[in-house]
DNA sequence: TTGATATACCTGTCACTGCTATGTATAATA
DNA sequence: TATTATACATAGCAGTGACAGGTATATCAA
């Protein structure tokens, strides 16, 4: 599935900081683990989340430590701080705040939940 | 409610358009059927939503005509297109996945839901 | 040995776009 | 006359995701 990048620019903070609140990572490691969360729906690209962690750990909601893997890799693993934790909590705060205000309008629109093909099921509104 | 602006930037045209599929409207209407439907949490600018209105009316997804009101102002008022429905059905299949997503990881975090004072009792959950 | 692949990290450049500030114009109201 | 609300528009700034390219190492197959 495409998502777009408003979207994976709005999701890709609060997402990597609930990975590292449940363990420390690291870049390669988070990649796999969005897959995975999402059921292959979501694949981000190394060059889009190094920055991300970068703007993170210079924010100080993420901290940054080198370590060599028993494979003989370095890897660079990143631990949530308190303030992420703050963060998390806020980001998550804003999240459901604006899924409440669209779920609401869609609701209102009376459109089924689009599902494989649900298509011609909808109800279309006419503007007045 | 702060609301950052990545998540404006994500939430913005799937809003702009479920309001557009609910009537036709115009710029200033949209800004207070926002701030609405949001119950105050949501404040967009008019520097930001017009910008918004003129992409979806290039990519075709909304279409525009001029109006003078009954108190004799212009309006631009615009109404959703075919393609615009198409595009905002897709709009909200992406969000109901980054969503589903986001809230999958939240939920194995166990973070309890925030509310106005709930900080101190998350179970902090140290790294490896 | 050589080559391919997976692992692992980093960054320069492009292009897009939301945000801020500012400008224009009119109707209503004080 | 002055202020506020209505109503639309854009120039410039700044942030950043996508893409492409770069570096390095471990593993495995040919």
């Amino acid at each position: 599935m495409e998502i777009n990048k408003d979207l994976i620019a709005a999701s890709s903070t609060p997402i990597v900081l609930a990975i590292l609140a449940e363990e420390d990572s690291y870049g390669y490691a988070i990649l796999q683990r969005v897959r995975e969360l999402s059921g292959g729906r979501m694949e981000w690209t190394d060059g889009m989340l190094y920055p991300v962690l970068h703007r993170l750990e210079r924010l100080g909601h993420i901290e940054a430590r080198w370590e060599v893997a028993e494979s003989g890799r370095r890897r660079k693993y990143y631990r949530i701080t308190s303030r992420g934790r703050v963060q998390l909590a806020e980001e998550r705060r804003q999240w459901q705040a604006v899924d409440a205000t669209i779920r609401g309008i869609w609701q209102m629109l009376s459109l089924p939940v689009p599902a494989s093909h649900a298509a011609s099921a909808a109800p279309v509104h006419q503007g007045a």
